[in-house]
DNA sequence: ATGAAAGCGCTAACAC
DNA sequence: GTGTTAGCGCTTTCAT
């Protein structure tokens, strides 16, 4: 069975290309009959229209980028699907781009040396910097995700990194606890993540009069699990003194936990410990996950609103949007 | 700055579309003057070729539809990032589909009313069976993954799940077990992945002259981790009597372990647990997991291949392949 | 080795 | 209300 064409449907009902289009964009003044027989028609021929064709006549494709670090990651796994959730009702499709943390493969995305694509991004950078990615001017419509890199002219969605850190260390030392490390930062090359977070854990110990110890952090080397594992293992065996551990993300949590069952101390007994993220499974982590929550659906909503502003050419300075967190407690601090 | 076309380039440098188009794809007979001159027409106009028109030209998007139940799950996490690796080498991008485990979004998949905007789709069924399936024919190339429903006539690419089960179970019995329960198959409407895996768990019970016990199945609400959270601990409160569970994913592994461990039972001491798909936590959660492994990159890699071959015009029977996987012996069990 | 021109399938402005 | 027609930007025979 050979292709059908809007053209064949047309001939097919002895009508014009235009009103077979009107019928299939159930455009208002058709008449019912004419309606009817058109439908009859594409029902017939089985046709279906080409989108390729559409999107060329029309000049957009109705294909967002979304663009960041690790798809296996599972933030990034929850926030794809609450923007792809998003995006059904505006009419948009998700495509997947995964930039491994590498400064070319960001950049490409920013320098794409083709077009047409897609209508728009949704990009978290994570290694570019605000002034590199100011310096690309990406020619298409692009809204920024979380606290990494914004030039003042991109719009941007992020939560309040050093309030939300400040908060969770503030609660750690409300429960008594004073030898507060942090774990999961870069080894070297600290991401404007790691410095947020890293900057509200110092000022809420500031705060309390507590007298910040770098001997107290420990960086991974990697963002997965494992890497909390291994460091804070080496740490508590080259004798850690710590009573609570701030992570900067549920993964490095979990790591963490693990880390420290597995040297035998007890979680929140001996070492109360909190991650960031939400991620589901953080509530079933044994002993749950005290984290750091940010609101996904709303922050994929409103990126995804100021996005459909660019593309419809709302052309003004960067907008930075802070959305939503919580400190979620439960049982490991 | 508005929009640059091929035929503008092709004005700058003197020439006709043909050859700028020439020089864009690197075709071979160009002279190294004309290939110098066009090159720079490209780059004093920034030219980049609209991919839309290149598709309408050319037929084919260059995009894959990758379906399947929901991104936010782990292993579809990785098993998206194992495809999307695959597939940059082969030229196409993935354009991510989640059908929330429901028919009529795996039917809408299976019979679009829009045409061209994919050259073919991966998809993993959840619900649909394979006469369903089978009675859609879809006139997309197309490639089951998975091990649920597969008609004859469409590709398909698994691991051995009966086998797999009757492994890891018999590892159990190995080690002494015998009061071996299974945990994570749904409450109704067994999905053929949770019938495969019981098929295999009750296989090795046979194998080992164990006579299987009904009161040791604990069927979940949901897939997440929650739903054996909820369901283990309730079985365990009314006096389930095992010494290990075999667990059909590992999110049920995880929940199983936090059901365990709340209950004051240790793992793998008082009751061993395995878990399915190696999903990178499974590594690090206390005690970590010994789980079925299957070999994604492979699985990934071969449903591409398949799904190549089917767009490139391939029209026999199903091919229905089998990929390796392995059981990762680790702490709890 | 390069140019001319006919599509690819659809949309939308304009005419009737 | 419905038909005509000119693109959208690129590829690709077929000439030259």
């Amino acid at each position: 069975m050979k292709r059908v064409r809007l053209q064949d449907v047309a001939d097919r009902a002895g009508v014009s290309m235009k009103t077979v289009s009107n019928v299939i964009h159930d455009y208002l003044h058709v008449s019912p009959q004419m309606r009817a027989r058109v439908q009859e028609a594409i029902d017939e021929l089985g046709y279906k229209p080409n989108l390729l064709g559409r999107q060329l006549a029309t000049g957009r494709s109705g294909l967002i980028r979304l663009a960041f670090v690790d798809i296996s990651l599972p933030y990034f796994a929850e926030l794809a699907r609450a923007v792809s959730i998003a995006a059904r009702p505006a009419g948009y499709r998700i495509l997947l781009e995964e930039t491994g943390a590498t400064y070319d493969t960001e950049r490409s995305l920013l320098q794409d040396t083709e077009s047409g694509l897609f209508d728009g991004m949704l990009f978290q950078p994570s290694v570019m910097t605000s002034a590199q990615i100011a310096a690309c001017r990406p020619d298409l419509p692009t809204v920024l995700l979380g606290e990494a890199a914004a030039p003042l002219t991109m719009d941007r969605v992020m939560i309040d990194n050093p309030a939300a850190a400040r908060e969770i260390t503030s609660h750690l030392i409300a429960s008594g606890r004073r030898r507060i490390g942090f774990v999961g930062h870069e080894e070297s090359g600290l991401s404007e993540t790691s410095r947020q977070r890293l900057a509200g854990y110092q000022q809420a110990l500031d705060d309390a009069g507590i007298q910040p110890d770098p001997s107290r952090l420990i960086a991974t080397k990697s963002y997965d699990a494992m890497g909390a594992v291994t460091a804070v293992t080496q740490r508590l065996e080259a004798g850690l003194d710590v009573d609570a551990l701030v992570c900067r993300d549920d993964l490095a949590a979990i790591g963490t936990l693990r880390a420290l069952n597995h040297t035998g101390l007890s979680v929140p007994d001996d070492v109360a410990v909190t991650g960031w993220d939400d991620i589901k499974l953080s509530a079933v982590t044994f002993p749950s996950l005290t984290t750091v929550s940010p609101d996904v659906p709303v922050l994929a909503t409103r990126a995804l609103t100021l996005l459909t502003e660019r593309i419809a050419g709302y052309d003004g300075m960067g907008r930075h949007e802070v959305v939503p967190h919580q400190i979620v407690v439960r049982e490991s601090a």
